[in-house]
RNA sequence: GGGACGUUAGCUCAGUCGGUAGAGCAGCGGACUUUUAAUCCGUUGGUCGCCAGUUCGAAUCUGGCACGUCCUACCA
């Protein structure tokens, strides 16, 4: 006994080889892959026009339509059959029957296999059910699908597969399509919105020399040619900037940060933020102009601004809260007096109740900060501005004038989640100088995420930068909170996998 | 990094006490000219994640590994 010597790729089964055994005879038919096929109408168009015409009004006026996708659905019924095909739009039945084709093509059609796209031409009309539906007179297989779709009624739930194979989840999930309708849609309002108030989109290097404009550890590449280390862009921030001091005083971009950390359901090592400036406004404004945007958004994307976050219902269309750290703290625990939050050693023996990290050397602030972290974040649902953050971790931050050891800081928390960061820019040259050579020597002493000095930006500020606000919005977690989505992954069209066993 | 749970047909899932593998969908063959996850009859399809161990015998018990999901930590 010999085995055969055809051995089939190690996926392959029954079912794909059947398929390709149908193809291999389309090949020798024909031209297996046309076209020459012109798509007329979307199935979606055609519901929207035609779907509130009576079965006779339809008889009368004939509409011969083109329509073109995937078939998803199949109903083979002797003489006659079924099929529903579905388009970027949506979906729409074909009925298909000797009468009306004639029996080659509608045996031929009774071969092909779920996922195959076809083309059909023929007359719109209402099944005895009303259903709006192509007589196909005339029908083409334009792509055989060698693969089978998941089964039609579960379709995939394997959340591995799901983003592994996006392609799959896409045809397979109304849902999943859902939702990136609405990021694709959320980007467009965001830049319209920019656009209407003058601002000018932007784009700075994803390369950098000298990775800025935030706190993370960034990824490492080299350049070949110039023989240098570069890194991916962990912020856009300081090449911004940049732009002001050259007199492009409203700028915006919207593209990706990489950022060498851990992976979660709320973080994914590439992701997507707006940052953007604008001379003479403080942080103030921003607040104010942020507000105005989400609910902007809200509205054009969802029509309103009362969504629903994983059983919660939040309203964007409130005035957010505004309030500092302490009072944040103080709002969930009201039994701390602002007496002991302003005490470093009380503050300090919460920490330690907590087993929250610490330094000794932090300032007061900074132990706020990290109080606040504990016991007040993940607990603001509703939209919430915490404003006034300590100087030392906000190095690029203009400090209060009533108090130089604040900035004019505020940070967006919306469903427990940090969404924005803003501030006014620190913009005295000197100070941003002496700022950098604390994070170089919190790096020195081991911090990792402690930024990098960048002189040519101070140089830059040395020209001048005027008084300027800031902000960036993380626009995966603002399209989880509009989509109602649990994971980052489930926004990122190909999130970040561990290679394929 | 730590913890919990999971991995069985292309897909969605069962699998009892350890006794040699099941259903639905998809596929193939047949019936059926208005179906709606069409229906009905017949039928093909398996490295039970991988490697060891225990046992007469392992999808099932034990250990290790891989991958995944969730929680947690770092982080936006």
């Amino acid at each position: 006994m010999t085995t055969e010597s055809i051995t089939p790729p190690q996926d392959e089964n029954q079912i794909i080889t059947e398929r390709r055994a149908k193809l291999q005879e389309l090949r020798k038919n024909g031209i297996a892959f046309p076209n020459d096929f012109e798509r007329k109408n979307l199935a979606a168009e055609l519901h929207a026009s035609y779907g509130d015409q009576t079965k006779e009004q339809l008889e009368e006026v004939k509409i011969q339509v083109a329509v073109a996708g995937r078939m998803m659905l199949k109903r083979v019924m002797g003489k006659a059959s079924f099929a529903t095909i579905q388009d970027m739009s949506g979906r729409i039945q074909l009925f298909i029957s000797n009468g009306d084709t004639g029996e080659e093509t509608h045996t031929a059609f009774k071969h092909y296999d779920l996922g195959d796209i076809l083309g059909a031409t023929g007359e719109l009309f209402k099944t005895k059910t009303g259903e709006l539906s192509v007589r196909v007179t005339g029908l083409r297989l334009l792509t055989k699908a060698l693969r089978p779709l998941p089964e039609k009624f579960h379709g995939l739930t394997d959340q591995e597969q799901k983003y592994r194979q996006r392609y799959v989840d896409l045809i397979t999930n109304e849902e999943t399509r859902r939702v990136f309708m609405i990021r694709s849609k959320t980007i467009q309002v965001i830049r319209e919105f920019f656009a209407r108030h003058d601002y000018l989109e932007v784009e700075t290097p994803m390369l950098h020399p000298i990775p800025g404009g935030a706190s993370a550890k960034p990824f490492i590449t080299h350049h070949n040619a110039l023989d240098m280390q570069m890194y991916l862009r962990i912020a856009p921030e300081l090449y911004l900037k940049r732009l002001v001091v050259g007199g492009f005083e409203k700028v915006f971009e919207i593209n990706r940060n990489f950022r060498n950390e851990g992976l979660s359901t709320r973080h994914n090592p590439e992701f997507t933020m707006i940052e953007f400036y604008e001379a003479y406004r403080d942080y103030k404004h921003l607040m104010d102009f942020t507000e105005k945007l989400f609910v902007e958004v809200a509205r054009k994307v969802l029509g309103t601004t009362v969504l629903s976050y994983q059983g919660r219902e939040l309203d964007l269309g409130k005035p957010f809260h505004r309030l500092t750290m302490t009072q944040a703290i103080q709002k969930y625990h009201p039994q701390f007096t602002d007496a002991q939050l302003n005490d470093r050693d009380f503050v300090i023996n919460e920490l330690q109740d907590l087993k929250a990290k610490y330094k000794t050397s932090d300032a007061l602030g900074s132990l706020q900060l990290y109080l606040f972290e504990e016991l007040a974040e993940a607990q603001l649902f509703e939209p919430t501005f915490i404003v006034d953050y300590p100087a030392e971790a906000s190095p690029l931050a203009r400090r209060s004038d009533a108090n130089p050891a604040i900035t004019e800081r505020f940070e967006l928390f919306i469903v427990g989640r940090e969404i924005a960061n803003g501030f006014s820019e620190l913009n005295d040259p000197e100070d941003q100088e002496a700022r950098f050579d604390e994070q170089v020597a919190a790096k020195d002493a081991g911090d990792e995420e402690a930024m990098f000095k960048d002189s040519d930006y101070v140089r830059a500020l040395e020209y001048g930068l005027p008084p300027t606000a800031g902000e960036g919005i993380g626009i995966d977690r603002l399209v989880m909170l509009l989509t109602d989505s649990a994971s980052i992954r489930d926004v990122i069209l190909f999130p970040q996998m561990r290679p394929e066993a």
